[in-house]
DNA sequence: CGGTTTTGACCTGCGC
DNA sequence: GCGCAGGTCAAAACCG
């Protein structure tokens, strides 16, 4: 860790701050704080990549923490670009001499401001990171003393579900214990609502029938248990005369046995998502040669239906990676053009994918998350979140969309058109993912967006892209700055990815045959 | 023989 | 309550 009292004048972004600069053509310190207002920052400020690299000194640390390290540092030296200005105002009318003495005193506490702020961030960053760990390890072991707990009861959760449906003739009942529930008390027919959970799901038992089970998607298990929801609640839409064969329990069943639970569920859990985002669904569209995406999973089709306004049948997949894996796929042609693919993701695996599929896995996963933050007020999530509201995401409106009209708020990822590169890193970093290989088929590959490859005009475009979108400048300019950091650094997104995880929407291939497509008439 | 696909039937939610 | 559309089930067919 940095020692605050380094008196090192170096920053990693060093300030600028002669006047005479500013029309500069190339700026090679480029200055965050300075106002650039009067020249017009979008078009004017030129930034040479060299101002990200070359010019970072000793600070060993990764983008993240760079990023995080200037938001921070943005608020701090908006205090001293104040000073700053009074100074020059001051020193036109002193001499110079004075002013660059000012200035060196001035860059001297900057820099000291800077690394404090980097030193916070970075201990941010640990305590981020502890938490999570904790989280998971106590989601972890709540999950196995529940296991222990309820022994084989798994096997009739599904006949329990059933039976209290049937109890109440046929209505839906409050089932917000049965997440939790399922793990905890271990003789359903004994007891068709479980006290124990009810303690854990703190009363919910009021609330209205309709909702219970929506409602209580909001509880701390969520996601873990989301297949249990997805599942329990076509568990409960099914007529009571459904079999309950061993079979089709396995199918249904939840797993509560976590081992392979993606580290990811951790940070799902932590979003405090309201029910129909819960239900948030990534869709694709990929343009492709026949029938078949490949995204790395093991599906098996369900079902096929003819939607209405699309001439081609929409299939219905089940992830078949892991046994109850309620992660669903619907795949169905555009209309408009039929050589265009859009796969629709719904639901978090419960398994652990392989390497193929964990790119659109993270991709769609961290589109989930995206548009489950921006209903949130997370504080890591409130960038998201404004731009989420608005719809499109910041510099890559063409590739990511959200839908308010669908059922079920929709995040759509389109990658039919080479997108422009600065749109893909624009999205790639607000993902906080790579994304899949198959969406990089663009004239830029994103490995040749190392830094120094990036033209000084496309840097300018990004940060001003970034800054228009956003109305929070901090945040917009951390946005562009990811934007350029995470192209230097292709494996911008380990951090992001280990984390969270969660719900690792994923998608695989298609597993299915041509005759996919066939409508039934 | 086990897994997958097909496909008619069924269920649910929603709008009228 | 009814009809419609979306979504799912599950038996039968298919496939390797």
């Amino acid at each position: 860790m940095d020692s605050s009292s380094h008196s090192h004048t170096v920053t990693p972004f060093q300030v600028n701050i002669s006047p005479s600069q500013k029309n500069h053509q190339t700026i090679t310190e480029f200055d965050f704080f300075k106002n650039y207002n009067n020249n017009d920052h979008d078009n004017n400020v030129v930034v040479s990549p060299s101002a990200f690299t070359a010019d970072v000194p000793v600070l060993d640390i990764d983008h993240t923490n760079i990023i995080t390290d200037l938001h921070l540092g943005l608020n701090v030296v908006a205090i001293n670009d104040a000073s700053e200005q009074g100074d020059d105002d001051m020193s036109s009318k002193s001499n110079d001499e004075n002013t660059k003495n000012e200035m060196a005193v001035l860059r001297g506490k900057l820099a000291r401001m800077e690394k404090e702020n980097h030193r916070l961030s970075l201990m941010l960053d640990e305590l981020q990171t502890d938490y999570d760990t904790l989280l998971m390890h106590f989601e972890k072991m709540t999950q196995d003393k529940k296991a222990e707990e309820d022994g084989e009861r798994e096997g009739f959760v599904g006949k329990f579900e059933k039976k209290r449906k049937i109890e109440n003739g046929g209505a839906l009942v409050p089932r917000d214990s049965l997440e939790l529930g399922l793990a905890i008390k271990p003789k359903p027919e004994m007891d068709p609502e479980p006290s124990s959970s009810r303690t854990l799901t703190s009363g919910r038992l009021g609330s209205p029938p309709e909702n219970n089970f929506e409602v209580a998607s909001k509880e701390l298990v969520l996601s873990k248990n989301e297949n249990v929801s997805d599942e329990g609640k076509k568990e409960l839409g099914k007529g009571n005369e459904r079999e309950d064969s061993p079979i089709a329990h396995a199918e249904r069943l939840p797993r509560l046995s976590p081992p392979n639970y993606a580290p990811n569920f951790v940070n799902v859990d932590r979003i405090d998502v309201d029910a129909t985002l819960r239900r948030a669904r990534v869709s694709v569209r990929t343009r492709t040669d026949g029938n078949v995406v490949s995204d790395g999973c093991q599906w098996r089709k369900y079902g096929q239906k003819m939607a209405k306004g699309n001439p081609s049948p929409r299939s219905y997949y089940r992830c078949t990676m892991g046994s109850g894996c309620p992660v669903r796929k619907q795949v169905q042609k555009s209309v408009e053009d039929k050589s265009v693919v859009i796969t629709t993701y719904e639901g978090y695996h419960n398994h652990t994918l392989p390497p193929a599929a964990m790119e659109m896995a993270q991709t769609t996963a961290a589109a989930a998350r995206m548009l489950l933050s921006g209903s949130t007020s997370s504080n890591n999530r409130t960038a998201n979140a404004s731009f989420l509201r608005r719809g499109t995401i910041p510099g890559s409106s063409s590739l990511a969309t959200i839908s308010s009209s669908a059922p079920f708020p929709t995040i759509t990822l389109d990658f039919t058109q080479p997108p422009n590169p600065l749109q893909l890193q624009m999205l790639q970093n607000q993902l906080q993912v790579p994304l899949p290989h198959m969406f990089n088929q663009v004239p830029y590959n994103q490995s040749t967006f190392s830094g120094l490859q990036l033209s000084q005009q496309n840097v300018a475009d990004t940060v001003s892209a970034a800054i228009a979108a956003d109305r929070n400048f901090t945040a917009a300019l951390a946005a562009a700055l990811t934007s350029f950091v995470g192209a230097a650094q292709p494996n911008n997104n380990n951090n992001a990815t280990n984390n969270d995880g969660a719900a690792s929407n994923n998608n695989g291939n298609i597993t299915s045959s041509s005759n996919n497509n066939k409508g039934k008439e």
